[in-house]
This record gives structure tokens, C-alpha cells and sequence, in this order.
DNA sequence: ATAGAAGTTAGAGTTAACTCTAAGGCAAGA
DNA sequence: TCTTGCCTTAGAGTTAACTCTAACTTCTAT
């Protein structure tokens, strides 16, 4: 029962490639792993929560540059628990700002689903064009200002 | 009053940068567009319409292979409208996943500006592991439990 | 008619994040 | 001891999605 992890333990366990690991600490993500005398990585139990920060991050997008801050910061200890609380609330903001996004796209593509079903009944992706505007969804409506508003570069749906 | 738009001002009204438009062309995403005797490209009104969906399907992270498989699909016609639906169904689908994946991340992240606020008052990154045990807040011992989840993959998070 | 702006293509260059290869070192079991 | 397998590094290769360049053509306005 060794008391560390090797590359590849950490790799099986988290499903993160030695490779990458490896690369990931080339970009100097992995600061606070330990080395044997002959330069074999040493991963220790405490060292998966700092992977995990590493891999919630990149699940949000986050640069691997941007992750080194971080880390940089892990890494001198204490003395930068301000600092990583204001990143933490930086990356907090794009997160909402990334769902409220994506929430917006899956709005156009509820009305995408939608809008098919009503052509596919009609065999005509233009049948609204031949009704007579009362009896036009007003979705219809919504969306094609939608379409006016990228034209004319009005960034509402931003 | 030109009935055309040129590439210059489709880049201005949709803020695709004319060189993407071209290379979004070469890839195949843009065969609805006519073109001049001469090769001009000539965009009309009806264009921003597929060109939003590409913009949307692109914010959305879909690659432009995939993008391509709509546009192959939307040149084609009435006649793959419901191919279309089924597109764009399964892609409803994979947005739903990636909103409820960073709605997770979200969560991690205000967790994490919690406990650093937490760290902050006591000057200590690991304050709570000098608290009698059932002064340790619950949410400290869930955060726990998901690093533990992560170092033994068994991807409860996901 | 001509200058200058904007259009065209082919293709090279860039960046991020891997992903892999080569060449060699170390450690544990038969 | 030897084989096997995992470790190391440097560095090359890959992929996606641009981004830019060069060389040339076309359009527009004086």
C-alpha cells in the first residue's frame, strides 16, 4: 500500500490521459505535484482536489492559461485566499453569462422543433407565408424579429 | 438601393468577419448563397435567416462539419424538413445536457466562493479541519465527497 | 480612363489543446 | 539477470476554426 499515485493511477482514476497530465503540468498546471529523487511524479491523496478545481474549470470552458492563474495561486498558499476568492467570483459571473447564453439558444431551438413540426404538416417550410396574418403564431413573428435584429446587427437576443 | 448584399455588408450586419465568411463558404456551410457572372457572392434578405441559424448552432459549441449537415439539408428543400426536425431535436437534446453539465459547475463555483469567504475570516485555507466535527458545515463535507467521487470515478457529478 | 476600394482564390500561418513518438531510465517479478 | 511495463523528456504531429497574405479581378466614382 503505497502512500502515492503514479501518472497513471491518477490517469485511470479520473480519466484524465497521462498524456495530458503530462502536458498539463508542462503548462504549468500542476505546480504542487512531488517528485521522486529520479524525477517520477508523485501524486498524493490531497492532490485530486486541486485536479478536480482543474477539471470543473475546463468543463466551464476556462483556457488552460487562465487555469494556471489559478494554480499559480493554489500554490502559494494562504497568503492568496483573497485573490482566489475575486477569480472564483470573476469566473462565477461568465458562468451565469455562458447558461443564460446557451438558454437563449435552446429558446431558438425549442422554436426550430416546434416550427418544423407545424411545416411538416403543412409539407411547406414557407406555409405561414399563405395564411392570412391573424392566423400568423405569433412566435412566427418573434422569430423572424429575431432574424431582423442580427441582420440589422441590433444584439437584442444578446 | 442595390436588391444585393456584398460580403463586406453581410460582415458588418452580423459581425462574421468577412475572411469567415469565405472560409465558412470553402466548408460548405453557405451554399444557398448566389453568386454573380463574374463570382461576386450576392446575398439577399432571405440569407440572414440560414445565416442566424448558423450563428445560433455555432454559440452553441457545434462544430462546422456538423453545422454543414444542417446546410446540406436546408438547400435541399421541403423535401428534408423532417430530417431537419429530427436535427434539430437531437440537438435540443445536447443542449439541455451542456446547460445542466455548467449549471453543475455553477453550483461548485459558489460553493467555492463560500468556503473562500469562509477561509478568508479565519486566514486559513483549512480552517475547518480544526472544528469540532459537528461545527463543519454539510456543504464542506459534500464538496468532500464529490472530490472523493472524482479520485475514485465514479462520476456521480456527471 | 483611371484610381482606389472591395471582390476573388489558393494556400500559408496561428492558436489551443491535445496526442503521439522516440529514446532512454527505473523497478518488480520469473 | 532479464523482460516487461511504466516512468521520464523533448519535440513532432493533429485538428478545429479561424486569420491572413499574395496575386489578381471587378466595381464605382471622379
Amino acid at each position: 500500500m503505497s502512500e502515492y499515485f503514479t501518472i497513471k493511477d491518477v490517469s485511470e482514476r479520473t480519466g484524465i490521459s497521462a498524456h495530458t497530465l503530462r502536458y498539463y503540468d508542462k503548462e504549468g498546471l500542476l505546480g504542487f505535484v512531488h517528485r521522486s529523487e529520479t524525477g517520477i511524479r508523485l501524486f498524493t491523496e490531497e492532490d485530486f482536489e486541486p485536479l478536480y478545481t482543474i477539471a470543473c474549470l475546463k468543463k466551464s470552458g476556462m483556457p488552460i492559461r487562465e487555469i494556471r492563474r489559478f494554480m499559480d495561486l493554489y500554490i502559494r498558499g494562504d497568503e492568496t485566499i483573497h485573490d482566489r476568492y475575486l477569480l472564483f467570483k470573476e469566473h462565477r459571473e461568465n458562468l451565469i453569462r455562458q447558461i443564460e447564453e446557451l438558454q437563449e439558444t435552446l429558446d431558438i431551438v425549442d422554436y426550430k422543433c416546434w416550427y418544423f413540426e407545424q411545416a411538416e404538416k403543412y409539407g411547406d417550410i414557407n406555409y405561414y407565408k399563405k395564411l392570412p396574418e391573424e392566423e400568423v403564431d405569433e412566435r412566427i413573428q418573434r422569430f423572424n424579429q429575431k432574424v431582423i435584429d442580427f441582420r440589422e446587427n441590433k444584439q437584442t437576443t444578446r
